[in-house]
DNA sequence: ATCAAGATAGTAATTGATTGCTATCTTAAT
DNA sequence: ATTAAGATAGCAATCAATTACTATCTTGAT
């Protein structure tokens, strides 16, 4: 009678992947808040108390969510640096991978501009902060780079601009997700990107 | 043996408006999604149940905080944008307000980014987004003013422009967040608003 | 190869705490 | 005396986590 498929016996380590998959899911669906660890076993045919073999506490999963962004943005952000003819140019690059991943995984900035920045948890916080300041980071040492090479402006504070840098798409995401669809996303950071660049670029007269 | 100060009575109305104070205090210091209603009668000292007798609903609190929300930014947005010389000066002035006003109530933006945005409630999420795109709007039309006096660029996107603008005060506040107290808020703000500036104002020579 | 022993994934039920909310009683202000 | 604010107590639901137990897999000695 029953058409389910057979319910095999996973190892710990699949279960923790596909907990991690459902979890940055319903991330996505209904925030980060709201998910509790029954909707993860819902999700994935599952007792909620079985979560607990495979992590001995939430906040241990959101943790491993974070170390999976982590990786996968950081692999992609690479990646897109590395076929970069100069600094700025690498940038670009960087911040259309990263609205391209975005667009993918539309749970990853409701994850890092989530509410767990301002939880106790120190490992969970301290995390994220170093995933936001690392790529504020690497957009600084670019910029620097792109000083030293008189592509961006002498007096241009590094520092600041990456700031700009990662308000800008986070601007991005939140008007697409309020106004809605993908296709604003991509669309809107296209014409968007323009006007950052402009702000970094040499200037010909002091003022 | 009671030391406590003799329990005033207030009117519905006052207790209104102490339910809204107490509880954007509330959600600056641990989030929206987790402050209850049990947490806002402690801090103001009264039972629980108390509350809906002023409120039908918690959402309703939080759409009281978001419409008080609304009016004090506006008016503070307004006055900063009066005394201005002109329209990017008056967005600088804008920009300058919106930052101190920021610095005094640390709970706003977190109300206004928080997951309240992705609720279903349509009350709640339709205010928000008046709030915001009303906002954006102001800007964009301030951008339009100044391309027409060649203040700014005339082929700059000003809805793009207001975009990067929101953004960058979102990336300013989570900075602040992140890396502590409110002098780096005010500090960091005034670095990064020539570089926006700059990426709006006009261009020499055609790209 | 076989089979008992141990390890481990998963279930079902339940824990104590906390949630938003309400019905009923009491007290203060007019 | 009337009325509305506040207190008290409790509700049904939900949360993360733990328990006691079962089913399944792996391992090692024979």
């Amino acid at each position: 009678m029953s058409q389910e498929t057979i319910k095999r016996r996973l190892s710990t380590e699949e279960r923790q992947s596909e907990i991690i998959r459902v979890a940055v899911e319903l991330a996505a669906e209904k925030g980060v808040d709201s998910v509790t660890t029954q909707d993860m076993a819902d999700a994935m045919q599952l007792t909620q108390g079985a979560i607990f073999r495979h992590f001995s506490t939430k906040d241990d999963i959101w943790v491993a969510v974070m170390l999976w962004i982590r990786d996968r943005l950081m692999k992609v952000l690479d990646k897109a640096a590395s076929n970069a003819s100069d600094p700025l140019d690498a940038i670009e690059r960087m911040f259309s991978a990263h609205i391209t991943f975005i667009s993918k995984h539309p749970a990853i900035p409701r994850l890092l501009f989530s509410e767990l920045l301002h939880k106790k948890n120190s490992k969970l916080r301290q995390l994220i902060q170093e995933i936001i300041s690392g790529y504020e980071a690497k957009i600084a040492g670019l910029l620097e780079s792109a000083k030293s090479q008189s592509l961006a402006s002498d007096d241009l504070d590094s520092k600041s601009a990456a700031v700009l840098y990662i308000g800008m798409i986070q601007g991005l995401v939140m008007q697409a997700s309020i106004f809605g669809g993908k296709r604003t996303l991509q669309q809107e950071a296209e014409k968007v990107f323009p006007i950052f660049l402009h702000g970094i670029k040499t200037r010909n007269h002091h003022g």
